[in-house]
DNA sequence: ATGAAAATGATAGACGTCTATCAAAAAATG
DNA sequence: CATTTTTTGATAGACGTCTATCATTTTCAT
């Protein structure tokens, strides 16, 4: 009923404690002989290291350094909020955890704040990053600094971190495509697609994506050209009013990125019987709201939640050395419909220490 | 850099280690000024219990205790697989697991296997119940011997067990009719439900889910009555075969329960064109491929791997004794689509104890 | 066989917490 | 004030592992 300690290695393999810990430390100068002894005896007695006991007796600690932009949009600080959520709700143990909020997409912030970090109080670094040469240049001098990279949400090249977590683009914009595709079963339509802006890899990603699906799959609907929005609401609301007016067979929306105040805004002076399909991306509050009030049909998201908790793994893995299954931890994106809503996570405010009365 | 020890706490509490301790620990005897002092040095210090030397101290060891169907179908396959799945890859750190596998729906074996459980040296068992007066009882007995029940999956009323873990099957209904609503829009149409059997609670209830969905938002569908399947392949089948016969103008077919094989079957004899919108529920191996070759059209998937994990931190907050936040943790179910498919999990072929060269 | 090198054993102190015991001090009681 | 009671302090041994040191034994080449 007990579990079998190294102690108990030591005792059937024959050895001594010492030997046991040279073999299963790799700390070598041990013949042959006994390391198969030591593999029989942990093979026989099913032994696990406990990790717990020896992190304790390393004095492990991990030391992360989170580079985050900071809570501009809903998006961003939805992020900012999993990442707390993570911090004092999931048992972090010996984790040291440094956050820099930067202004979202100010290069120079986010390539100050890398160059800031100092390889001696940091072991991993995840970091929001985008790909541009000057960022990639930062992350590369961070890592030559002997720091791990993970990047999140939004990658880089692949030989410039250690791992990435978040969505694949393409796929999102096909998700997107099949839902508008399923909406349309049948029917002929026109869709039109809504652009943050063309410089973000990402936005022309799901475009592809999207564009690729329905084409292949639904050719009966009519893709309109797709229009810029900068992820303003403001603007999103005058590209749909426009848009309606031009087309009054309108069937479908696809909002590709941010801004969708805008757009919910537009949909509630539409009458919801001849409104267009709404699909677009990230559960937020306000597209939780809409959604449910039946303005909008599908959310695809990219579940910031579960991408912090696998950054966090993966950071852990990554200052274990141990190997790294893969490259890429790819979150698959969620949708979304108003029934399958995911509850909203209540705020805890339990103290982590207990103390009874 | 580094953390506050209790030995910490003391110090700038002014107290010794045994007072902290008996504070920390609720073993009583303390004056009030102590503990006030104990609690503002604990506030300063931002002190954080390290649970792992915790667990190590108090020798603390989960038993945890499964009771499972067998592998006689696939979504209990994959439920069992998932189990697994988190025994070798989780840090299921000082947890012993028992598991018993019982015929699937055999009262008789689940009730035996229940007595047979002893709370000597079991803390906490999780489930697959299902809700007959005979497997409450023995419920009872076992939760009356001292034992933590969790139920899985399918869920017992509220006063008989500790927490369930699973989706709720109204909303899970609810989920297909909005997907297969979607596939409806500004349409009409006519959708057949199959339904494995009446006395199945989970299947009403998601049959009641479907219908209630689809009658208040998409009135132009009309819901032809349920046929039973017993949820075998072959009576869906054939079941499938008559409607399509009968009803030229089927649209949408939603199999509440199992039998998948037999749908996909019927499916992949009908022209692509022309064939109904398919719901179905479970992502397995076979309605997975379904999805990806474009013979179904949707899957409402209760993830039974993150049902296990919820389950197991369950099961140890219970065992634990801390307070269980609420009496049912609910899965929102995925709908999977063909672009959105999860990863593949790879199956590892890791030891849990590394032995460097 | 001799000395050097390689392998092994024995052991002790840490890591942060729990549990238990005994003695000492402080407070409350009459 | 003496006596009980309550509250504190000091400390030691565990839990399973890591790390380090030193002494001993075995093996190997010469």
């Amino acid at each position: 009923m007990k579990f079998a300690t190294l102690h108990d290695v030591a005792e059937t393999a024959g050895v001594s404690y010492a030997t046991v810990d040279r073999v299963v430390n790799g700390r070598g100068g041990v013949a042959h002989k006994s390391v198969v002894r030591v593999q029989d005896a942990i093979e026989k007695l099913g032994y696990e290291r406990d990790e717990t006991a020896a992190n304790l007796a390393r004095k492990r600690v991990y030391r992360f350094y989170f580079l985050l932009p900071d809570d501009s949009n809903d998006f961003f600080h939805a992020l900012n909020a999993a990442l707390e959520s993570h911090q004092t709700h999931s048992n972090l143990l010996r984790t040291r955890f440094q956050t820099t909020r930067v202004p979202a997409f100010s290069e120079a912030g986010l390539v100050d704040a890398l160059d800031g970090i100092d390889p001696a109080r940091t072991d991993c670094v995840c970091v929001v990053a985008f790909d541009t040469p000057v960022v990639i240049a930062a992350v590369r001098r961070a890592k030559a600094r002997g720091l791990k990279i993970v990047t999140l949400v939004s990658d880089i090249p692949t030989t410039e971190r250690n791992h990435y977590v978040g969505i694949d683009n393409l796929v999102a914009g096909k998700t997107a495509g099949r839902v508008m595709g399923l909406a349309h079963t049948r029917r002929a339509g026109c869709v039109l697609p809504i652009i943050g802006a063309n410089r973000a890899y990402d936005h022309t990603q799901r475009l592809h994506g999207f564009r690729d699906l329905l084409q292949t799959h639904f050719p009966a609907v009519r893709l309109l050209d797709p229009v810029k929005s900068h992820d303003e609401p403001a603007t999103i609301h005058s590209v749909l009013s426009d848009a309606w007016a031009t087309h009054p067979d309108l069937t479908g929306v696809y909002n590709i990125g941010a801004g969708n105040d805008g757009l919910i805004d537009w949909v509630s002076g539409i009458a919801p019987a001849s409104r267009p399909v709404m699909v677009i991306h990230e559960l937020l509050p306000s597209s939780r709201a809409a959604l449910a009030d039946g303005l909008i049909d599908a959310v695809i998201d990219q579940k910031p939640h579960e991408a912090i908790g696998q950054a966090l793994r993966i950071m852990r893995q990554l200052v274990d050395a141990l190997m790294v299954s893969q490259e890429t931890s790819l979150i698959t994106p969620a949708i979304y419909l108003c029934e399958n809503l995911p509850p909203i996570p209540a705020i805890p405010s339990t103290p982590s220490h207990r103390i009874p009365s």
